[in-house]
DNA sequence: CTTTTCTCCGACGCTTTCGGTCGGAGGAGA
DNA sequence: TCTCCTCCGACCGAAAGCGTCGGAGAAAAG
């Protein structure tokens, strides 16, 4: 449960990797293949394009020189592409619930009138959020990660 | 995406629902049938029962006085049942990537020795677990729920 | 004591989603 | 102009989740 899939998995991993060659730390910046990416994380090569290109439809990666010597680049800096930007370009808007977001067609879960367990749950939700969006592809390149801190206040007056 | 399966919310709604009979503020304290909380949610009884039965086996909840009158009643207190003890219960162990548990076959992923996220990934896990058993079915009780606190500490010298 | 009724319990089938694969379109370089 | 390499969209099989059904057991009624 609450587990990333594998395009997800993918995803974050590609993009980390067109950080550190982009940023050239290393190397001279350039364009990344997506063979190239496949082959350094021993990953299906049609899978990883597949994500590939639903980042590029969602613009967080940009598709160059179309064509031999082609390839991918960030569209962003990696500051600014953050987990939960990713996570929703690749499965959709995320929630917690069914009835965490408004839907098309104005349908509501029929537990909604008799749900007593959505505002906790919207709370764990948002700090889930929270959490997601403060991380970013920048966060990854160092190897010392972000220390992240979660506090849980208890309110006043509850049940002990 | 991070969405809790169907059976998870079910068995919330149920446990929080048997936290506030059980208690006794409205009425008696008195063991609930499933036939009884599945109408009060307008959810399909037999998958109420199937995770009903899940949760026993665990040892969230146990059954008593099997026959007619009989029911189910919390096996701790709402207080110690944690959110995070109840989505094990339901979905296993719970983990964002393959490779979060000790495999029964010590067997690893492929992208182990080239995976760079690993570790950043592993952070944010461990924040959402201490979320998840921050907050117990208690907190579902009272109308306002608690308050969380998502705090991210960037590290020295990231790469600006 | 027998019967009935109500409950919990395990096994089965269907639908949806996810993971993975294949062929086609388009552009750059030789 | 030809060839090659890349990106792009559609298709298929597999697995998990969701929902349903019938059986076993125990308590209460007669």
């Amino acid at each position: 449960m609450l587990k990333f899939s594998k395009k997800a998995d993918y995803a974050l991993l590609a993009l980390q990797y067109m950080a550190v060659v982009q940023s050239g730390v290393d190397a001279d910046p350039r364009v990344v293949n997506t063979k190239e990416i496949a082959e350094e994380h021993h990953i299906p090569v049609e899978l990883l394009a597949k994500v590939l290109q639903t980042l590029a439809r969602h613009q967080l990666i940009e598709s160059h020189h179309k064509g031999p010597k082609g390839g991918y680049v960030l569209a962003h800096e990696p500051g600014d592409i953050t987990i939960a930007r990713v996570l929703e370009a690749i499965e959709g808007p995320l929630g917690l619930t069914d009835c965490s977001h408004e839907k098309d067609d104005h349908s509501q879960c029929e537990q909604m009138s008799c749900c007593n367990i959505r505002t906790p749950l919207l709370k764990i939700q948002d700090s889930i959020f929270q959490l997601l969006n403060g991380m970013s592809i920048e966060d990854m390149l160092v190897e010392e990660a972000p220390l992240i801190i979660v506090e849980s206040l208890k309110p006043q007056g509850v049940i002990s």
